[in-house]
DNA sequence: TCCCCTCTAGACCAATCGGTCTATGCCTGT
DNA sequence: ACAGGCATAGACCGATTGGTCTAGAGGGGA
């Protein structure tokens, strides 16, 4: 059905980005992730040469491109930007029912608690402006002006991001279902 | 000027927030914080006898009651809502820039990559309502029914949420200060 | 003066942290 | 069959973690 056998490196990341969305950078350990990934520390050390760090960097570019894939499902099939938006609310919401485990926005977790390394910061920087560039350009698709296009992205975003986090907080999905009409993508 | 001695109780929270804030709850160990304040560990563990964790809980307390302080200062002097909610972003904007740190919004900072500790969660959820509360008591003092001020307060709180992280992310407090613009608040 | 209680002080502890190291599969090319 | 390298495997390490414990400083009441 899925992919037949992930290797030892690939199982690293997606549980690593698992974990880092559930409980932030500091709040898992290696040893942790090992175990969920079922791999000895060795090969740990030999796909990522820096340890945690790397496998966090990777397990951030590995969910982002995830996020760019239901960016561009949502947006796709849609017939204009406000029904774009709300369908992506509405796959976010339905993510975040199906794991179970409320978790957060997967950059803001997993890179944001992390050491104080700029290169951290810049990453996260890095990947928020593709998915705000992604959604922008279905903007301007729609035929928003290039201004008009970015702003509404990068409002969507922010109000992604926090009602992921009241979403989170108070353990259901309304928050997310409910921001295409407080943004007033939907009568 | 201010507060002539903080009792060795006060310095523990006042330092533990601000650190927190900074770098999240398990990115910051109590050997850290009772450097920055000045204390033994036999101080903290008496008047916090669960330690890291009730001190974290009564930081949040002590942030979350400063916020209040902030929109309640914002809303008392406002003509009407959008101005309250402008003013608000623009106080926040400001002290985001005077910290120097980055620092992020200080319920999820400390409580959300804590423990998985349901209290956490619970304490999180309500401090949040709180703030939600008090903004739709503005809203509804400005002449909103009960449900849109409800509603703008929860949009404004998302809003902020999400400004604040890409704030922090892009160093610089320019989402906070476009975030009334884009909800609509001012022209 | 003496007691008592609150608070300070830091030595000390087991557990866990991230990371290094050597040994050994195991698979491929010859 | 044999060599050689990629990858696995986990023992091991010093540093740091959150937390406990004993000792004593300090001050107010009797």
């Amino acid at each position: 059905m899925t992919h037949p056998a992930p290797s030892t490196r690939d199982r690293l990341v997606l549980n690593a980005a698992l974990l880092f969305r559930q409980k932030g950078y500091h709040g898992v350990g290696v040893a942790e992730i090992l175990a969920q990934a079922g791999a000895p520390k060795g090969s740990l050390y030999h796909h990522f040469p820096n340890g945690k760090s790397d496998l966090a960097l990777a397990a951030a570019d590995w969910a982002s491109a995830e996020m760019m894939r239901i960016i561009g499902d949502a947006f796709d099939a849609a017939p204009d930007f406000a029904t774009g938006a709300t369908t992506l609310c509405y796959k976010l919401a339905k993510l975040f029912d199906l794991s179970g485990h409320w978790d957060g926005c997967p950059i803001s977790a997993t890179l944001f608690e992390g050491p104080q390394n700029d290169a951290f910061r810049a990453k996260s920087a890095a990947l928020f402006d593709s998915w705000i560039a992604e959604v922008a350009r279905h903007g301007q698709r729609f035929g928003l002006g290039a201004a008009a296009a970015k702003d509404a992205a990068e409002m969507l975003l922010m109000g992604l991001e926090g009602a992921w986090i009241l979403a989170r907080v108070r353990k259901t999905s309304d928050p997310l279902r409910r921001l295409p009409g407080l943004l007033g993508h939907q009568s």
